[in-house]
DNA sequence: AATCTAATTGATAATTTATTTCATTAAGGT
DNA sequence: ACCTTAATGAAATAAATTATCAATTAGATT
């Protein structure tokens, strides 16, 4: 449900002290709305369509903000190739991703909750998240080729 | 064993057909043989010690390469901050990030082996392979917040 | 609703990072 | 030893990111 995305986010953001400003309610509906995952250039673009006087300074200060406050999630499909998308509440996924046409696809399946008590022990870290990158063929790059 | 991981990583090298150059064995030898998680500018300054002619469009197009090859495995540990690692063969592990002092730790256990077939199945993906990296707080960083 | 204060913004400049170009070099096959 | 072509390094260029700072605005306080 998008509507909870955006509340969640922009809570999240109260909660901590920040703001909720214009600019960056625009960012957060953008990034809620996208259903694939944009990269920088794709939000800014898309972000002036909305709010035309955004300056880019403010775009790199706010997905850094949201990276920090963990609403925001960046996929590196390339070496210095980001692309991002806002975390749903109650929703956990990996990415799929094609090394070929860097078509992302999600996955549900998550492993990790299983081991990831047992690494904090053993390591003594607290682990406040995880990404889970898989990289391969996707089914039409692996036609092609 | 270090020498079998630099071996491994020339050999693939040659085998796609590339050739072993003075600036690749540089590289590779140094990152074989750097025990922490260097990134860009450490790794530059350190083969320029062995290798004092190196340019760095060189060792940009080699990181490159070695990533295109899967011998080389990059680590988010922030927004445009990645760390490096060569891939020693029969050796897999994943990694514990500190979001406050960016301390890299290696945890061997993987879960993903587990479902990676069926996620191949579901998605038609072929897998080639995956990373994956939890953030939160080393035991550091936990006693001084 | 008007006022206040500090956070935030946006334009620009400055900086850093990454890529392209191209003449020169050297790897590896013959 | 030679030859062909990939690879290199220096420099130029381009692209990405960050810093600066006056102007704006969110949200608390009256």
């Amino acid at each position: 449900m998008i509507k909870n995305t955006i509340r969640a986010a922009q809570e999240e953001l109260k909660r901590k002290g920040y703001k909720l400003t214009g600019p960056r309610k625009a960012i957060i509906n953008y990034l809620a709305e996208s259903q694939e995952h944009p990269d920088m250039q794709q939000i800014f673009a898309g972000i002036r369509a909305e709010y035309p006087s955004i300056g880019m300074a403010t775009l790199y200060r706010t997905l850094g903000l949201l990276l920090e406050l963990d609403i925001l999630r960046a996929i590196t499909v390339k070496k210095n190739q980001l692309r991002y998308e806002l975390k749903k509440p109650g929703d956990h996924h990996h990415h799929l991703v094609c090394t070929e046409c860097s078509q992302i696809l999600e996955f549900g399946s998550c492993s990790f909750k299983h081991i990831s008590s047992e690494i904090e022990t053993v390591t003594r870290y607290s682990i406040e998240y995880h990404n889970l990158e898989a990289y391969g063929l996707c089914p039409q790059c692996q036609a092609t080729s």
